[in-house]
DNA sequence: GGCTCCCTACCGACCGGAAGGTCGAGTCCG
DNA sequence: CGGACTCGACCTTCCGGTCGGTAGGGAGCC
């Protein structure tokens, strides 16, 4: 058959086995396309060339695409976000990279970041709550940054909770409006948000 | 039996007809919880108190019932939202007012914005274009009330559209977060998000 | 008051379809 | 030979939606 894939990757040998990336390509498409729920084994299976049972030969559950995809988003997210914050940059330029890493993210990753952001409560029981602290973590990295900040007195005094809700909104809603090959590049909006969220809109 | 509705409700009688607003309630919340495709017609019927059958008498499809919803949503908040616009604070109070509308409305229905806004893509055909219109309108008054700012130079110099989906995220991602009995009203909340967008977060 | 008529609301039973997932048999290759 | 991989047929479950029939209350009439 026409396989591409050259290593004998381990087939289910548990909840948290490697999946071939062209699966968990497809998974991630059509699940943002039509949502979880809407979304079924074949049309994935279709994609990357088998029929429905081959494809459970590689997957156990249809959640487990979900979980992978949500693991290796968040994962992922972090690991950018993390160089941004181990810099000794000043907080400002900071905030200004995540939103950088982030915006950058959502216009890689467009489809697995719709999915991670949209089908947020589809997974269940225990791995849920692993993606909880996940997520938790990351936001908590944002929210150490501001009150750095604000510690300096190089920032407004704003609950850094509060302010790292609001930067982290702009970013995330991304997903809903960016488009890769429109007018502003990730960049930009990523620096144009960054200065809304450090200078502020209002002229001095 | 032991029903509340003295009305005698038109049943559906058209696609645009109204429907029993407990009705709607409990579609909004299973649709919330559960998500829509997720969501089973037999579960709304039952928080109603009336079996499936009995439901199909006063809904046509389930995409009704999603598609009500959206309606509602979008026209209330487009509703709450015109008060501000056209009042004649300056755009900085504006803003805030956006943002105050937008976070109170969140907070008071919780589950219809999440359905609104989470649930976006399953409308699909006719009617999808005339949420879409109504959506981005809302977003133009947004956007008109910042290119009014920067065109009297009391905002700074950006691109009005962007500087509005900075806004509108901050808002619109809040229902992920906020907690209508948490630490913080809706209103101060609103007023933490319009300090950042106005002021932003740097010191003077 | 009784009586019929009719319309609204309700429901048990049912249908067609599609989905997630399984099974057993086959193929290919080291 | 044996394990990885594929697939046709199949099972179970559930869902959206329909159908035929029933209860009940108001309107009109005698």
């Amino acid at each position: 058959m026409s396989r591409t894939a050259p290593t004998p990757t381990a087939p289910r040998s548990g909840p948290d086995a490697k999946v071939r990336p062209d699966i968990i390509a497809a998974a991630t498409r059509v699940f943002s396309e039509r949502g979880y729920h809407a979304a079924s084994m074949s049309e994935i299976a279709e994609i990357v060339g088998m029929r429905k049972p081959s494809l459970y030969h590689h997957v156990r559950k249809k959640e487990d695409l979900l979980f992978a995809i949500h693991e290796q988003m968040i994962d992922e997210l972090i690991d950018e976000t993390m160089t941004v914050l181990s810099s000794s940059e000043s907080p400002s330029e900071k905030v200004r990279g995540v939103l950088r890493v982030a915006m950058s993210f959502v216009a890689r990753h467009r489809d697995g970041v719709t999915v991670f952001l949209q089908e947020r409560s589809a997974v269940s029981g225990e791995r849920w709550n692993e993606l909880v602290v996940k997520r938790d973590f990351y936001e908590q990295m944002v929210s150490r940054i501001i009150a750095e900040g604000t510690g300096s007195h190089a920032f407004v005094d704003v609950p850094p909770a509060i302010a790292a809700k609001a930067v982290l909104a702009m970013a995330n809603w991304g997903y809903t409006w960016f488009q890769p090959g429109g007018p502003l590049t990730a960049e930009q909006v990523a620096d144009a948000f960054a200065a809304i969220a450090l200078q502020g809109l209002e002229t001095r």
